[in-house]
DNA sequence: TATTGTTATACTCTATAACTATA
DNA sequence: TATAGTTATAGAGTATAACAATA
């Protein structure tokens, strides 16, 4: 399948999945600078994305990002030092903590937010609706394999 | 463009950006979980990558990987450990030092480029050509916007 | 003077294990 | 007993700054 991608840029070598690899790889880093420009580490804007759905526990916190408790410690430690986030005592179980957005952690949320949104214009700007359609129905199915092979392999 | 997504995984708030940033997420974690397997943290997993194309000073080694020269002494000590790469002495720069593959570190490279190679069935098995060069081209184009989005930025 | 790679130091993210307080 | 979060400890990746050897 060299040949898609010859026709367009004319580099022999690149396949389909090179292009993916690109993507990925162009994406880390666009995304570390942004996070850096807010004086954020993509950890700590990961915990802060989560928080959109509201004051959260550091258990569900962990969960959602895949890493151990121990390691939402630090995370929120860093985040109250900066003073992104907050602690509070959760309203029934007293062993859980709540971790909860200030004002300011919510203000650089919202620009996240936004900044996620511009996202799509950065992306697909421009793409005849059609084009975008067949992009979006073809990439839900890469998807859905790539979700399948994790779950088989037990990643998942 | 909600639509396009809902309409195929009945997933409504689901947009192309959102199919892109899964993506990666997926990826990473397919990656980093083959790597695991090989007892290959990502950065080594990288440099090992890069050392396809031959002995690589470590200087270059910065460049290719995008981190200080500091660092690759680091991974390099890692992978001397483990006995995939050598250091040896550059033929004609005395300051200089060449970073090789051992024959098991040249083994474990195959077996990486043979796991890339089957990626393209993992994630493109069985879409009929068409629409994988509709799928190439469009991702050609988003992979150009986003490179130049970088350029633009100054992070290139 | 400039470059290559190192030592020294520090910060962040990650993990496991042992522990306290609570459920 | 089980769960939520912490302290203790360790390893890996990253960075800057100062330095020695060489170009």
């Amino acid at each position: 399948m060299h040949w898609i991608v010859q026709y367009i840029h004319d580099m022999p070598e690149t396949t389909p999945v090179d292009q993916v690899m690109e993507l990925v790889s162009l994406l880390q880093r666009d995304m570390a600078h942004s996070f850096a420009r807010d004086g954020l580490t993509e950890a700590r804007a990961h915990l802060l994305w989560v928080l959109q759905d509201g004051p959260t526990t550091q258990r569900a916190l962990a969960d959602a990002l895949r890493v151990t408790p121990r390691n939402i410690t630090g995370l929120v430690d860093g985040l109250v030092a900066s003073g992104h986030v907050v602690r509070r005592a959760h309203p029934t179980d007293r062993r859980a903590t709540l971790v909860d957005l200030t004002e300011p952690g919510a203000d650089l949320l919202r620009s996240m937010t936004e900044g996620y949104a511009e996202m799509h214009e950065v992306l697909f700007g421009g793409l005849p609706d059609r084009e975008l359609a067949a992009f979006g129905r073809t990439l839900g199915r890469v998807v859905d394999r790539l979700r399948a092979r994790l779950v088989e392999e037990g990643i998942g």
